[in-house]
DNA sequence: CCAAAAGTGTTATTGATACACCCATGC
DNA sequence: GCATGGGTGTATCAATAACACTTTTGG
């Protein structure tokens, strides 16, 4: 207790992202695979150290570009997860952030040689190193709390949709259904969407009214 | 960007308590006058370095025994701060911390000599070292949005009580006047609360129920 | 004219709010 | 007997949930 030697430490700091987006009506988390031990060839969250003189936020973003090559994506803060053992080498705390992309944003989607890295259904996820899948399974949580009383599904939509395909969206991530008139009254009694005046002719049948959203900005309901 | 050297740098660590208490009907934080610079004489939240093989929450444990006796309080890591600038003399990222405790349970009350430790209402802090008063902001947000959705004003009661003061809790966290009779029955409608049986007799007048929580999970309603 | 998705209202239930008087006790 | 906080019920309003048919288009 009186010995201030190695008493202290300074562990490492890495941020890690879980990225969402929506595909094939299912919610799923970017994974990338582990060039380098430990839990080599095991999948994981993308990460990093942050730099010198680089922001938690920063670095986050810096990630994100880094694996996705987009910015401008909603991203918030989610936990620090800094349990000594999780990493086994060497005492490594990681600042742990959600992102939001739609799935129409992603650079060629999952084109043909590219295996290290896939987008797994967030409900079955292959084993993922270090702590992963805790800190996804919070996110999860996170996120499926948090759409049902904010717009935050604005960070996963195109910039135009039909409300058909904005109903779909909440569907997947709650992973339940929704009554199709009560959730169009609810969402028209929001304010935050206006008729875009175009009509979606995309489909095989009687053409949607196309919405946008009025605001970027994340708003609690 | 090919040089590693120096790239990467492994900052401090620290964890900061949000300590809250209510007293004199007013939410008030715990703050250390400083004895060191930098920032020395001035106000800060109770905090340090995080030690080897110290998982995060067990570092803001630990400090909170330090500081206040008291250990077994509600706690929950509120956010973690790391901008490069935060502390003028080197990196150091801080992983923040929201603790409540009933203002009974604190070891003598503002005791005779002791001008290093006091209790600020959150609604006139003074000045802060580092940006310990955007931590402190941030904390009261989220403890006010989170009273009204959750029983964590069970944090800060006493063992048994009257719903008089239950309500005068919540009153004085939120700042606002709230209803007697419909207070009464929302609160005995969560089914989260029994009658002791007992009275209080410690008023000049009619005797209180005394209540108390049945459980002390935090729930959400 | 048929298949498929778009679009549209009403009713019932539930939860939230507003509001005022009598009760039990100590002094 | 009076001052003080304890205790109680009803009516209105707003939000939510349940529920089925007609419309528009492409093929």
């Amino acid at each position: 207790m009186n010995t201030k030697y190695n008493e202290y430490e300074t562990p490492g700091i890495t941020v890690d992202l879980v990225l969402f987006t929506v595909n094939e009506n299912r919610l799923k988390v970017m994974l990338v695979k582990r060039a380098e031990e430990p839990f080599r060839n095991d999948w994981s969250l993308p990460g990093g150290f942050i730099k010198v003189g680089e922001s938690l936020d920063a670095a986050a973003q810096r990630v994100l570009i880094e694996k996705t090559g987009v910015s401008d994506v909603y991203m918030e803060q989610l936990y620090t997860f800094g349990e000594p053992k999780r990493d086994p080498r060497s005492r490594v705390i990681t600042v742990a952030y959600i992102a939001l992309i739609p799935w129409q944003s992603l650079p060629q989607p999952e084109s043909d040689k590219v295996t290290d890295l896939t987008w797994s259904p967030v409900d079955h996820l292959p084993k993922l190193a270090f702590d992963h899948k805790a800190i996804v399974n919070y996110a999860v949580t996170r996120l499926r709390a948090k759409v049902s009383y904010s717009n935050i599904v604005y960070g996963l939509m195109p910039k135009q949709f039909r409300l058909s395909e904005l109903q779909s969206m909440y569907e997947s991530i709650i992973n339940d259904k929704l009554d199709k008139r009560n959730f169009r009254k609810r969402m028209l009694a929001t304010g935050l969407l206006k008729e875009t005046g175009k009509k979606d002719l995309a489909g095989a049948h009687r053409p949607a009214m196309l919405y946008q959203f009025k605001t970027k900005e994340i708003i609690f309901l």
